[in-house]
DNA sequence: GTCTATACATAGATAGAC
DNA sequence: GTCTATCTATGTATAGAC
């Protein structure tokens, strides 16, 4: 009954996978304490392993910052690639399902990765890759909204940019209850109150 | 033609308060780069003062975001129990008051100051008189948005959570601007979306 | 692949001169 | 009230043993 492998520190995961014990670690601490109020000595306590090890499979923190905010947007951009294809639907179907999809990942994954977004250390240019993913996502909201809105007038954008915002609204909500998962169905209401405004 | 007074360096504004400076100072760092990412010795040369005299106004780094976040969210309460107490107006014009001028300020203010309690350095415990503040605002949302959903039914929390999340997202929707100030009405534009989720 | 040790830089906070 | 100097702690990154 002896444990095998690497010994493992107070808050590790047990993904079997030093570089995601790395992730998971960086995902509450970033989320929760900061990611400049993060040192590279708490991150990989956290992730149960020493300091100097972190540098093995980071070149630092802004590379695991990084590599959390692709795989938050990745699946985003390819729902979003599947709905925008689906000309068979009318214009607010697809909308409504983008936002459902979104708002629901946002509200019930098992952390609130999407505040990482929110970090002012976010904007940091080392992060250039994840800003044109995440441009890429807002380019396909505001071409759903405007093919939901034939008439075409100026505010179209502002429309999504509203759209948008309450989508990511969500990512508020969960902060306001520590980060814990909102209920089930969350995304099919905001998609709801999302596909109100735009019918505006 | 020479100039008076103490000098000031790079970034410090021209309020003639030090203290004053420190505060401008912290506002633009503190959203655009970071809070644990920003060290006393930049907050004081952004201020126009030595690192060590930063401790003659504040005892810390934290002590200025407290002051930063007060001075944000009291206008907002004052507002909020002004308009509660607008018994002669319809539940819903009351709400759309209180929504209309919350997110205008955060669109138009010089600074994007909601983005500060978006840090996660925000939830310290050390600025417990900000989030006491921060709850009585929230409580005075659910209560109006009680009293125009007189159904009553347990929707009605969740609904206001998206109310509030709602006029918070301006925040988000500045950051995307660069932390510029959106187009004045950004509030009206805002409550009246608000209005239409409630009645929804 | 992981650790410990260490070098080097930066941060926070205080002391004392002016 | 402000500065400079400084002490101490902490942070980042690398080197070398196992």
């Amino acid at each position: 009954m002896t444990r095998r492998g690497r010994p493992r520190a107070r808050g590790a995961s047990s993904s079997g996978s030093t570089r995601q014990d790395i992730l998971d670690a960086g995902a509450d601490l970033f989320c929760t304490v900061g990611f400049g109020s993060v040192s590279t000595y708490r991150l990989a306590q956290a992730a149960g392993i020493s300091q100097g090890t972190l540098y093995h499979y980071f070149a630092g923190k802004y590379e695991v910052l990084l590599a959390l905010l692709l795989e938050t947007v990745h699946p985003s951009n390819e729902i979003a690639d599947e709905v925008s294809a689906r000309s068979d639907l009318p214009a607010t179907d697809r909308l409504r399902m983008l936002c459902a999809y979104d708002a629901e990942q946002l509200a019930v994954s098992p952390r609130n990765l999407g505040a990482l977004y929110l970090l002012p250390e976010a904007a940091d240019e080392r992060l250039a890759d994840f800003h044109a993913e995440r441009d890429r996502l807002m380019g396909a909201y505001r071409a759903l909204v405007r093919a939901c809105r034939p008439r075409g007038g100026d505010a179209d954008d502002e429309v999504a940019d509203l759209v948008f915002a309450l989508v990511e609204s969500v990512i508020l909500r969960r902060m306001r209850a520590d980060g814990g998962p909102l209920p089930a169905g969350t995304g099919d209401r905001v998609a709801e109150a999302a596909v109100r405004i735009v019918e505006g």
